[in-house]
RNA sequence: GCCCAGGUAGCUCAGUUGGUAGAGCAGGGGACUGAAAAUCCCCGUGUCGGUGGUUCGAUUCCGCCCCUGGGCA
């Protein structure tokens, strides 16, 4: 009933489109997104969105499924996906997830928690705590709430204190318990999972060319005028802002910085979240093979053998 | 040619009333259960431009030299 996934995971520039894209086609495969930027409509060359010719060679699923303004979270994209993969299956195709989000790709394939999603009445109310109180006494109030998760979740974690004050409100329970009973032990798809990981030079330089070429195309600035124009007009559209490239384009736009500076910001922002990438997907699945690049025929008749196998269980 | 201001970490700069120096950014490592391209944690030895002098001791004071800005000729 759950159909075998062949994920494909690694850093923002690793080549998981391309590599996605020619298994699919070889596999008779369709490609399910798992990546929490490029499900936005309108941000296209700034999130790297495979292209219209690469996704007319391989049907994608979940990209440009909710507008900028919207918040597309994670267990929104489990829906989603489930959904993508149970219609993909049904006709009979095999199913690759490809992205870049490793919160989202492990949400997909063991679950999360049972609890409540973001709250805005919630989270307007921190908010004013947070202005008059300051985060050391919201800390603190989770100390009492949730000694665990206090000690767990460090001081200046804001996001994180929210979410587990929040989660201790709606629910009256404890996250770091509910944390402890759920423990991403679901198993909700036999995966095969390879994990890109080029040599950092290789990345490094892929980086900088992609950045390069945002820039050169005039495709950021395109698309962070359009966005600039949809938060004056659409409240919630801001948060895009702080998307990679966006904000900086947008500083450069209104003379807050030159273009190189913009540029190289993009660049060092754009390492330095590989590098968060690299982080996570190493301690999930393990650290990648050295040898690249990829050898693509190779996988193709590993994951050919591979799902032959898990659809017979 | 003269005058002034500088030359300290990869970059921008702070500082040392003389006891060999520290921030931000970059860089490296890590965490992560409905914001995740988010959020957060840890990591700082570098001929303190060169060279003489004074001094127990100079990156710091003095001389000369080199380099970079700016001004005057």
């Amino acid at each position: 009933m759950t159909s075998p996934l062949l994920v494909v995971v690694g850093p923002t520039a690793s080549g998981k489109t391309s590599l996605a894209c020619a298994l699919a086609r070889e596999l008779g495969a369709e490609i399910v997104s798992a990546d929490s930027q490029q499900c936005y409509r309108g941000l296209d060359a700034g999130t790297a969105k495979p292209s219209p010719e690469e996704r007319s060679a391989a049907p994608h699923h979940l990209l440009d499924v909710a507008e900028p303004e919207e918040q597309l979270d994670a267990a929104r994209f489990v829906q989603l996906a489930d959904a993508a993969i149970a219609e993909v299956d049904r006709r009979g195709k095999r199913v690759i997830v490809a992205g870049g989000t490793g919160l989202w790709v492990r949400a997909l394939l063991r679950g999360l928690l049972d609890a409540p999603g973001a709250s805005t009445g919630f989270r307007d109310q921190f908010r004013r705590e947070l202005e008059e109180e300051g985060l050391p006494a919201l800390h603190a109030r989770l100390a009492l709430v949730d000694p665990d998760a206090a000690r767990a979740i460090r001081p200046n974690d804001r996001v994180r204190i929210e979410r587990a004050l929040e989660v201790h409100a709606l629910v009256g329970r404890r996250l770091s318990e509910l944390q402890r009973e759920h423990a991403f032990a679901e198993e909700r798809y036999p995966a095969l999972v390879v994990h890109l990981a080029p040599p950092r030079e290789v990345l490094q330089q892929n980086i900088a060319r992609r950045t390069r070429a945002l820039f050169e195309s005039g495709a950021l600035e395109r698309e962070t005028r359009w966005l600039i124009d949809r938060c004056e007009r659409v409240p919630g559209a801001r948060k895009a802002l702080k998307i990679i490239g966006y904000g900086e384009m947008a500083d450069a736009l209104a003379d807050r910085c030159t273009r190189e500076e913009a540029e190289e910001r993009v660049a060092a922002r754009t390492r330095q979240y590989a590098k968060r990438q690299r982080t996570w997907f190493t301690k999930e699945y393990g650290a990648p093979a050295p040898a690249w690049p990829p050898d693509a025929a190779r996988l193709c008749a590993q994951a050919a053998q591979w799902y032959e196998g898990a659809s017979r269980r």
